[in-house]
DNA sequence: ACTCATGTAACATAAAAAGTTTCTTAAAAC
DNA sequence: GTTTTAAGAAACTTTTTATGTTACATGAGT
């Protein structure tokens, strides 16, 4: 099952983005993390899109925080991702007026809804400040 | 993000069995599916190979349980299937002597780990019987 | 022997994420 | 004002992987 590690990856970003004063560009954040500009440029829009980053054209442009980190959580970035579910799990529709494919389906997705919202609250736990500091403690 | 609904399908399928007195075939389950009977084949049998299901050959042949409903969870289906990961979201392995992808993937992971494992445990407690009477019952 | 069913390998299809090319738009430097 | 640098965006290609398909082997019952 294919993975979407955007979420890791932006993070990681943004939170280096923090230790710049000046914009990073497209490309150099690309090489940074072995991809390519244009698909950079996809994934940070969604971020610019919610008032995370900003991006200036030209001379001297590129990516900038829009908020401190403090102000940022990982709920907010898995958000701006907008990843359809978390979940690899998927449930059936094919049969929807046979009770056993009713009741399995309610089954599942009882457990992954409460899962689901355990995740998101943890999310939005965590600012990327305390990523910088707390987790980075943790190492060591 | 593609989903897996293995888990859905083959729950479906078993508590269907229950209700059946004679063995059913890959052919069968493949049009009740809507798919085809080699890939029912190649999910059955890792149910087969747990010891869940029996498969017989040749004439009046086909798919049986070979444990009763009380004695199979959602649990050992989901872990018969193998799904390499419950979550959509992947971690990066490209600076693992960056700290902050560490800190990043570490928050991450922390959060994932959790909800992953009350998933399992809640997986563990619900047995195929109960998902044909307890469900059920919701449902009405 | 013949039919029916699973077992298995090899190949084909389909869908989606990621990558690429190309061009447009805008801002700064000269 | 021309050139350079950067994001924005559309269209297309590639890659990946689950799923579907074909073909044949194995074994059990009639």
């Amino acid at each position: 099952m294919r993975k979407d590690s955007r979420l890791s990856r932006m993070l990681h970003v943004l939170v280096h983005m923090h230790h710049l004063e000046q914009p990073v560009t497209s490309d150099n954040i690309a090489l940074m993390l072995g991809t390519n500009p244009v698909v950079v440029r996809r994934t940070m829009s969604l971020l610019r899109e919610q008032g995370y980053v900003n991006a200036v054209k030209g001379h001297g442009g590129g990516w900038t925080l829009a908020k401190p980190l403090h102000c940022i959580t990982l709920l907010d970035i898995h958000r701006s991702l907008s990843e359809a579910s978390l979940f690899t799990i998927g449930l059936t529709d094919e049969h929807t007026n046979c009770p056993i494919e009713k009741a399995v389906n309610l089954a599942i997705d009882d457990v992954l809804h409460e899962a689901g919202q355990l995740v998101l609250r943890r999310f939005a736990e965590v600012t990327l400040d305390k990523l910088a500091v707390e987790y980075a403690a943790k190492l060591s």
